[in-house]
DNA sequence: TAATTAAAGACGACCGGTCATATATTTATT
DNA sequence: AATAAATATATGACCGGTCGTCTTTAATTA
């Protein structure tokens, strides 16, 4: 049996990046409940029925919104894990310094959009909840891929698990996210890298 | 200089308190932008311009209600650290023990009221991040003050200083709750437990 | 009585979401 | 090949509801 083609023009999909774009930004910046579909598509000059086109609805769209900044992240986390020219801590380090840059540019606001979801969302959205434990959990398997390198070479001890670990540190760096907005001051992010680097994973051979 | 005496009906401070009480359930349960003005005083049953006579804007409310948040918060770890039966790093695990089967009741949700402001607010709210900002870090010094007492006991190296453990502990212990929300499970907070006290704060009695 | 406050509801703006209509593209029928 | 039918997107008006605020009225005291 085979499926009928469809018909009618062809979806837009320059348009649907579009607007996923639009809202990762306008999320980002002010917040899921904060953040109008309006005002989305008034950014790319598109008429507000359009977005239906596309979406189902704003929480269908959030959780996308969701996947397009986890994918980003993570392509970001990955380019920086795969300098295979550094030790592996080196290079999980040289992640959360650019990071730090990064937030200093913006003046230490907005955070991480999967943990402002967690803050915002995540209890009123099954969908979204589901959408943002899966990048999480994936974000916390490239840094333990990371540190079981470290511990197969010895530069990091095998007491603990690499997966736990990972996920501690992840944790901690959305904790230190949130801190550094509300002091407007990217001491959390240095204090999260000191206690992370130089005593959680301090290096037996440093 | 005398100052005149007030006129007018006498202020209703029950319904003031009353108003702030169910705004701070409000708020923790749904977000601070979710949730409506109109939704507050319909719960207490009173008229919503009544709301305005005793707040300024939904905004200055949102201040208050941190303000309440973190006494209440701040009342009962200070209860806990206070329990001198115990060495200090066991009265701060037992308060972190408490929170967590607290959390654990609700079904993993709502997590931390600042730092819900902190993912949500800050950024759009400079009377709200100041008063954020300053009840964590008077969260953190009550943590300090522990801490310190265990490094004058011995039990805990004074390599690190009070302050800046007591400021990662804390914020990690935010990043955990996010991550809690997220998984709905409390998973990341045994884990912060497990990271914090066996291997951060790890006796050196032990 | 004059001054000052709280009580209360009206108000305009905007929200997410839907719908009717118009237009574009493909398939089915001839 | 021509054309009708079918199905998709494009678009903005519109819905009920909620937003934060303001204005008016009632109450209380100097």
């Amino acid at each position: 049996m085979e499926k009928s083609a469809r018909r009618g023009p062809k979806p837009n999909m320059q348009m649907r990046e579009r607007i996923i774009e639009a809202g990762l930004k306008e999320i980002h910046a002010n917040g899921f409940a904060a953040t109008g579909i309006q005002k989305i598509v008034d950014d790319i000059k598109v008429p507000k029925g359009s977005f239906y086109n596309y979406f189902d609805s704003k929480e269908a769209f959030g959780a996308e919104v969701s996947d397009r900044y986890s994918e980003q992240a993570l392509a970001r986390l990955v380019g920086f894990l795969a300098d295979s020219d550094k030790p592996p801590l080196r290079r999980l380090k040289a992640y959360f310094d650019d990071r730090a840059a990064s937030f200093a540019l913006r003046g230490h606001t907005q955070g991480c959009v999967l943990g402002n979801f967690s803050a915002e969302t995540v209890d009123h959205s099954e969908l979204i909840r589901q959408h943002v434990a899966a990048h999480f959990s994936r974000w916390s398997e490239v840094i333990a891929a990371c540190l079981a390198e470290a511990q197969r070479g010895g530069t990091l001890t095998s007491e603990l698990s690499a997966g736990t670990l990972a996920d501690f540190i992840l944790n901690t760096w959305e904790g230190a996210l949130l801190r550094m907005r509300a002091e407007r001051s990217g001491a959390p992010l240095e204090t999260f890298k000191q206690m992370v680097f130089d005593v959680l994973l301090h290096s037996k051979s440093h």
